[in-house]
DNA sequence: AACCCGTGGTA
DNA sequence: TTACCAAGGGT
């Protein structure tokens, strides 16, 4: 069987490649028989609901994302409902999914989908582009999969995909690559509902089946097309992945900082923000980062709050 | 381009 | 246990 490749009509490409409409038909079938039952793929979901949930599932798991999910847009069901509360209040409902800047974005998102768009969430992708917290590939999965667009849709799931099954490695580099975008388009079916529905299927393959530990190659459908197959699965020997060291950075003690506030409804003593860290300096440049970040409000006499 | 930004689960 | 990983974005 060959292994993937992209079209001829492109770039050429060294052998012949397992045409895309079958690797379409392979993808689409797994995806209608294997896919999670997510509540912002259901039917009833709206663009706002797709929309909070890309928000949530940068960088944090489904699972933990699922219950954050539900409650959000039960509190806040359209953008202007949550427009219309104080950002804190968003970053307080965001909890411990991490990465709470995230909720401050999601917040000034809505506030810019009520002001230029009238309150809904805008089709084009270049609008959806210009919100805050709203990056290339956030953009392109709210096209995608709540206005069933054609997009790339490039997250870190089908860039695995597609460096092990076209490009024969076990990982994709740190950064996307112009020659992973070239793929991705090249690969993207040509009708808007055949392109999202492949977009979403090709993420969830690597999500549960090409995943970046211990991949299912027993049991994944594009196995006798997979280039890192036929390579005889070599392990990856690029340039090391980045660490995520946690223990002890900024990062760390701004979220025993903001864990504080978040418990807190009113204003809190400086007092009650130093006992969380012992070193002075590190403590207080993280509480500047959280201010200057607008996700802590200073009010005089040495009182914080989230901000409103 | 490299680095920063949270939190929790898994091998 | 340590290290890696998770539907990225902003600077």
């Amino acid at each position: 069987m060959p292994t993937i490749s992209a079209p001829p009509s492109a770039a050429p490409r060294s052998g012949p490649g397992t045409p895309a409409p079958l690797l379409h038909t392979i993808v689409l079938d797994w995806y209608r028989e294997h896919a999670r039952d997510l509540p912002w793929r259901a039917d009833g979901a709206t663009a706002w609901g797709v929309m909070v949930s890309e928000f949530m599932l940068q960088q944090t798991p489904v699972k933990r994302v699922l219950p954050a999910w539900a409650a959000w847009l039960e509190r806040w069901p359209t953008p202007a409902a949550l427009a219309a509360d104080a950002p804190g209040e968003a970053v307080r409902m965001w909890g411990r999914l991490g990465y709470p800047r995230r909720a401050l974005r999601l917040h000034g998102a809505a506030a810019a989908i009520v002001e230029r768009h009238g309150g809904e969430v805008p089709e084009d992708h270049a609008a959806l582009l210009a919100l805050p917290g709203v990056g290339e590939y956030t953009a392109a999965a709210v096209a995608s999969f709540a206005f069933r667009q054609r997009h790339a849709v490039l997250d870190t799931n089908v860039r695995r995909v597609f460096a092990r099954a076209v490009t024969g490695v076990e990982y994709p580099a740190n950064a996307t690559t112009a020659a992973e975008r070239r793929t991705a388009t090249e690969l993207l079916p040509d009708h808007p509902e055949t392109a999202a529905a492949w977009a979403v299927g090709v993420m969830e393959l690597g999500a549960l089946v090409c995943t970046a530990r211990s991949p299912e190659c027993g049991g994944c459908p594009l196995r006798p097309h997979c280039a890192w197959q036929r390579a005889g699965c070599p392990p990856y020997d690029g340039p090391a992945r980045r660490g995520q060291t946690y223990e002890g950075t900024d990062r760390q003690v701004r979220g025993k900082l903001l864990a504080v506030l978040r418990a807190s409804h009113g204003p809190v003593p400086r007092q009650r923000l130093d006992v969380v860290w012992p070193e002075e300096i590190q403590r207080a440049r993280a509480l500047d980062g959280l201010v200057a970040d607008g996700l802590v409000e200073p009010l005089a006499d040495g009182f914080y709050r989230l901000p409103q």
